[in-house]
DNA sequence: GCCGTTTTCGGCCCGACTGTTTTCAGTCG
């Protein structure tokens, strides 16, 4: 029982306790969830040295949950979770993740129609039995099949931020096995696709029948479609395939770079490869029986001809061309932002305080961070005006405290439907730095939807729209906007457009970024931690997004250090700006 | 079900929006 299983059960009983409308229980499970989901710790180890004692011991976790996730951990499942099961035997995860459809509606269903399924749902709105339930019509019976149809496109792919953990974790499994030589994860998760389809490893090793051996016994592997000496594929337990390819030290270079791909940029170098009169393949670059090139990536395309080209870039969409003129961009590194600019914490969603978030960005080696939890127009729990110049206040305070090191007092401010901002300018004008963010009416007309960001974007005191496009990538799709309306907007306002790395974002988009790069609009790249868990969001997601859109650091103002960063902000010359939150 | 520098009981939960409704249930963040 891994910790996102266990993750998975809590869930589960949060949704299920939903439906019988018991208050409280569910955000209980709910926020064990959150805590436990942001852990960075097994929580089979906790139990073992403290039990269920030591569960209870961590915040959002007592004395009921804990006994019921040592349950979960021992037999994968609690009798509270099964009472709940046999009383509505549904796919009740699989049936909320379905965008506008929650738990009560599932109960509806399921009571009324029979519906156990997605499937089983599809069906019945196809037949047109959905929109005579009570609270149920038209609209809702179409939005649950454009939903299942959204769901449907995107299967057998998991979203970059579920897999790339479990992918680090079995390339650095596979490399200490004793005989291996090198290991690596190749394949879209090396170029850092958003969506992944198979996990591809390749290995140096002297007996690859043990490597095979190894592979195919992962705890992880649930199947095993087929196994031999150079190549084995499996089915691991989260639904996703993986390969495993085991090459000669001569070929590591040849086949790294044929099995990261992409399909199309692997045919480019080939055809380049013929116009030379070479073969390449995924042993190395020939001439004739002769191989002149196939130990590194940077050897292969040297005897191309070409300057080394970085994965994220390989799509075959201009690098070929830029990388024969070797004028290809130095693309953003890992470990260059010296901020972090979208935070929230217990004063609105986050399970962490101010200071305890100040601390995991110091220890990441940031030197400034905004806190921008939610305004009161989200209501769950966002922080009113007056909420607000407290937080303010204990920022300046906190600032004096720090050395080399400063907080900056932000919001995340909602555009309501018009475009407005649901707080006041003079509150607005007391903050560092303002970040705005569409959070509703996520349905409107591509033209309303457009001038509404735009008109918020024109607000003087907005400095950054964050997660630009409000996508979740393999959930719902993006609001309705012009995206290049927008990026003209954010030049003419001076608006800096975000790359918001949470994992379940990542908005903007590699191919936005490219549009908002060649515009010459600067960007930034935030966690939108809600945990100090989430502190390493932008390197492990933000910076590939930036990449994947050619960014060089030069785009990513988050890489300048904080008052150069505030220099780039609107209204510049307010006396906030000058003096800062520090005084 | 969790929590507690006022509390071991009584708060927590909340507003906007949508789609279904003549007054509100469900979803979302």
């Amino acid at each position: 029982m891994t910790n996102a299983d266990v993750v998975a059960r809590l869930y589960e009983m949060a949704a299920y306790l939903d439906m019988t409308s018991v208050p409280f229980k569910p955000r209980a499970y709910e926020k064990a969830a959150q805590l436990i989901a942001a852990l960075d710790r097994p929580l089979a180890e906790v139990v073992a040295e403290g039990g269920a004692k030591a569960l209870a011991a961590m915040p959002g976790v007592g004395k009921g949950i804990a006994e019921r996730i040592a349950e979960i951990i021992r037999t994968g499942t609690c009798p509270d979770l099964e009472e709940l099961r046999a009383a509505t035997p549904v796919d009740v995860m699989a049936l909320t993740a379905i965008d506008g459809i929650g738990p009560k509606m599932v109960k509806a269903l399921y009571d009324e129609l029979g519906v156990r399924t997605v499937a089983d749902l599809e069906q019945a709105a196809r037949a047109g039995s959905v929109r005579g339930l009570a609270h149920f019509g038209e609209k809702t019976e179409a939005k649950i099949l454009k939903g299942i149809a959204f769901l449907n496109q995107h299967s057998g792919r998991l979203p970059l931020g579920a897999v790339l953990d479990l992918a680090r974790e079995l390339e650095a499994r596979l490399g200490e096995l004793p005989g291996v030589e090198r290991a690596a994860v190749a394949g879209s998760i090396r170029r850092r696709k958003e969506l992944i389809g198979d996990l591809d490893f390749l290995v140096i090793a002297r007996r690859p029948e043990t490597v095979m051996d190894f592979f195919v016994s992962l705890p992880e592997v649930t199947h095993v479609y087929g196994k031999g000496t150079t190549k084995t594929m499996v089915r691991l337990n989260t639904g996703m395939d993986a390969d495993l390819r085991v090459v000669q030290p001569e070929s590591w270079g040849a086949a790294l770079n044929y099995f990261t791909g992409s399909k199309h940029h692997n045919v480019a170098l080939r055809r380049i490869a013929i116009e030379r009169g070479y073969k390449l393949n995924e042993y190395g670059v020939f001439a004739g029986e002769q191989s002149i090139a196939g130990r590194s990536e940077e050897e292969v395309y040297e005897a191309l001809g070409l300057a080394y080209v970085p994965p994220e870039l390989r799509e075959d969409s201009g690098e070929i061309e830029l990388a024969k003129a070797r004028r290809l961009p130095s693309l953003i590194e890992p470990g260059t932002l010296r901020g972090d600019l979208q935070i929230q914490t217990t004063w609105s969603d986050g399970a962490n305080s101010i200071e305890e978030m100040v601390a995991a960005a110091r220890a990441r080696g940031l030197t400034y961070i905004a806190i921008t939890d939610h305004t009161h127009g989200l209501a769950m729990m966002g922080t009113d005006d007056a909420k607000l110049a407290q937080q303010i206040e204990l920022i300046r305070r906190l600032n004096r405290t720090l050395r080399d090191f400063r907080v900056l007092a932000g919001a995340e401010v909602n555009i309501t439907k018009d475009g407005t901002l649901d707080t006041s300018d003079e509150i607005l004008a007391g903050l560092d730095v303002v970040g705005i963010a569409v959070h509703s009416h996520f349905d409107l007309p591509r033209d309303e939807q457009t001038a509404r960001v735009i008109r918020a974007m024109e607000n003087r005191h907005a400095d950054i729209l964050f997660h630009p496009t409000g996508r979740k990538p393999g959930r719902r799709e993006a609001i309705a906007v012009d995206i290049d309306a927008i990026i003209a907007a954010a030049k003419r306002t001076g608006t800096i457009l975000e790359i918001d790395a949470y994992p379940d974002r990542m908005d903007l988009k590699d191919e936005h970024v490219r549009k908002v790069v060649d515009a010459g609009v600067p960007l930034v790249i935030d966690s939108d931690a809600h945990s100090v868990a989430h502190m390493r969001f932008p390197d492990d997601f933000g910076i590939s997004i930036a990449r994947r859109g050619w960014a060089t650091a030069n785009d990513v103002i988050n890489t300048l250090p904080v008052e150069e960063f505030l220099a780039r902000l609107k209204d510049k010359n307010s006396p906030r700006r000058r003096g800062g939150a520090e005084n």
